[in-house]
DNA sequence: CCACTGTTCTCTGTATACAATATGCGGAAT
DNA sequence: ATTCCGCATATTGTATACAGAGAACAGTGG
């Protein structure tokens, strides 16, 4: 037998994501910007295959904008697309909580508890990634549990797009106390089984981060 | 000025999507049978390229699964499956049916009495495909034309499923003439702008097509 | 100086070739 | 007879080659 080595061997297509992804969110490229698949491929040193693989999930995950005649641009996100997008957030995720309340045990609890620490130490960083990661993993052991897949994927096609504009506001300290704040009320409700608060919270906290979002991007006009 | 032709050729993918999409929609592949990409490129006679495009599409939208060690198979949806869908589906679009009475004008509703019209004429008919073709179109005469396009986002992926499992229940003449009088009723809901009246007869009709749903499931077993 | 047109160049769409890996089968050894 | 090993094959992953559509641009004619 060999010995326990990864076997699984990660796809380029895979690395291309990531590497497009990390690009996009750090800003280098611009928004309208075009994206050409020779480019990508000459940086990273890969042929084109892969690079059109990853660039045709990227839009499918609502990351790229297609062009009218082929190809793809970097997107600009206008405050009314973050609207909408909290809008259907508020439809959804409360229930997600709800079924949470009902079917989270010791194991899910004790995720939420380790992403709210990771936050907590994350908190006062003057670099916010750590904390937008920390974030991502509450968001993560939070609703990726869920018994209801259909549910799942959907929550997790936002994430997609909070990767872009959580950034925007997690650079203020004191956002970020609060944030962890409601956190832990949240996680109190749900260990409770408060099926009627822990969803409200949810949909507080919600409409509290789109406030933020929205006055951070009115701001940065 | 040229002729007003199509300049738009349609890309081999998308031929491909819809290819596979149709057939597997007729049965003409088994649920857990595997589908190669070389197989599908034979009987379409192209090459592999737009096929792998175009299954991965497929799988994105949810209408193939796919298997741990590369490769995609033609799902099979359970019970639990299409209750999870109606669950979330009744989260959401009875939603967008009130952003429909809040937004849509003349031509909308027009839109859907064209539906509707179709949908009649097609009632009692033999064969359910011209009925589901406009039930679809009551489907996008309702939900493409809203403001909220994350929402119609959401909406359509469910359309993907739907145009699996629609067939399961359309066979029945006095169900598709009773789909018919509920979405008159929910279309003059609309029109008279009854904001509370509209989203609730639509969740209701959605009760109503799960229950069909799950019967004609558990029967075919 | 402006408009038109033909050319060139860039980029995507598609095909094909090559590589790597899993999969299934058959034979040999115990 | 059964199990294990190895080989042949099937299938996906990646690279490269080729074709066609637009876009930019320069040159020419008005």
């Amino acid at each position: 037998m060999k010995s326990p080595e990864i076997r699984k061997a990660v796809p380029l297509r895979e690395q291309v994501y990531a590497a497009i992804l990390s690009q996009l969110r750090s800003g280098a490229y611009s928004p309208g910007e075009r994206i050409t698949e020779e480019r990508v491929a000459r940086d990273l040193d890969v042929s084109r295959t892969p690079v059109r693989e990853a660039i045709s999930q990227l839009h499918q995950n609502g990351l790229l904008s297609s062009r009218e005649r082929g190809g793809y641009v970097v997107p600009s996100l206008t405050v009314a697309e973050v609207v909408e997008i909290f809008e259907v957030r508020k439809l959804v995720e409360p229930h997600a909580v709800l079924l949470a309340t009902r079917e989270f045990g010791d194991k899910e609890l004790a995720a939420l508890d380790k992403a709210i620490k990771q936050e907590t130490k994350a908190a006062s960083s003057k670099n916010p990634d750590s904390f937008a990661a920390a974030n991502e993993g509450f968001r993560v052991a939070l609703f990726d549990s869920l018994s209801n897949g259909t549910l799942t994927g959907i929550i997790a096609q936002f994430g997609h797009h909070l990767q872009f504009i959580r950034m925007l506001t997690l650079k203020d300290i004191s956002l970020r106390k609060d944030i962890v704040k409601r956190q832990k009320a949240i996680r109190d409700a749900i260990a409770r089984r408060d099926e009627t608060a822990a969803p409200a919270l949810w949909e507080e906290y919600l409409s509290f981060a789109q406030a933020a979002l929205v006055s951070a991007m009115e701001e940065s006009q």
